[in-house]
DNA sequence: GTCGAGTACTGTATCTGATCAAGTACTCGA
DNA sequence: TCGAGTACTTGATCAGATACAGTACTCGAC
């Protein structure tokens, strides 16, 4: 959809979604629903990476062998599923970030965003 | 996929598609293979865009009324048809804009990218 | 004079990530 | 005990991107 953007378009973030997943472990590990409001606290609660979406983002990331779960002990109440970057992981991560900024300038090249507060093509 | 990325991961750019035409068609009118041509040298003949997705998008976008298309008047040779952007397709433009300023600053935010030549966090 | 590369546009089928919608299950404070 | 919040899961569906294929014209090379 072009249209509306309330705040967000719909998918915007989509094909950075397990980029930013790995980036919130690589500071250390978490559990799924930590990570989704780890997100959603930094999209200023405009959270529009839904919590589907997240724990599909974990498993394509645990079968790719990015990072790794276990779940914790908690001997009282509700169970947490623990994820931790992996060395691959961490590999990936740095590649992932080095495609994004290459893309951001691409991006930013393209639509010249005057008043953004960034002045494009400056080295 | 999350592993490759060569140059471009294969849909990093997904849900600014038609943004960056709009982005483009802002600076005049244009027809759709030079549209792709601009795009692809933008990105450094990487054209992570393909040709389908573009006329796609184009369609998309005329439909949507932000932008309008008529066919030139090649009287030799190959037709062409030209885009060029309507007011209403400003307006979304402008939106659009905002809209990928701020994704951009989350998702800079998140990643945290040290050494891509951009201090996150100065305001 | 035709062959291939490049220009230019189109259509259809398929893939994939994102989202919707719903459900399960536990905790804790009112 | 009831509702809100925490925490995870699954299945169906959507839409944009891509693969693949095709049509048609131009122009330089051979």
């Amino acid at each position: 959809m072009v249209q509306d953007s309330d705040a967000f378009a719909a998918d915007l973030l989509r094909g950075h979604t397990d980029t930013i997943v790995l980036g919130v472990l690589r500071r250390g590990e978490s559990y799924g629903f930590e990570i989704y409001k780890t997100i959603r606290d930094a999209t200023g609660g405009a959270h529009e990476i839904k919590e589907a979406t997240l724990y599909a983002a974990y498993r394509r990331l645990e079968k790719d062998g990015l990072v790794e779960s276990f779940w914790g002990d908690e001997t009282q109440g509700g169970r947490r599923k623990y994820y931790r970057i992996t060395d691959a992981g961490r590999a990936v991560y740095q590649r992932n970030v080095a495609a994004w900024t290459a893309t951001r300038d691409i991006i930013d090249s393209l639509l010249d965003p005057r008043g953004s507060g960034r002045a494009p093509e400056r080295h």
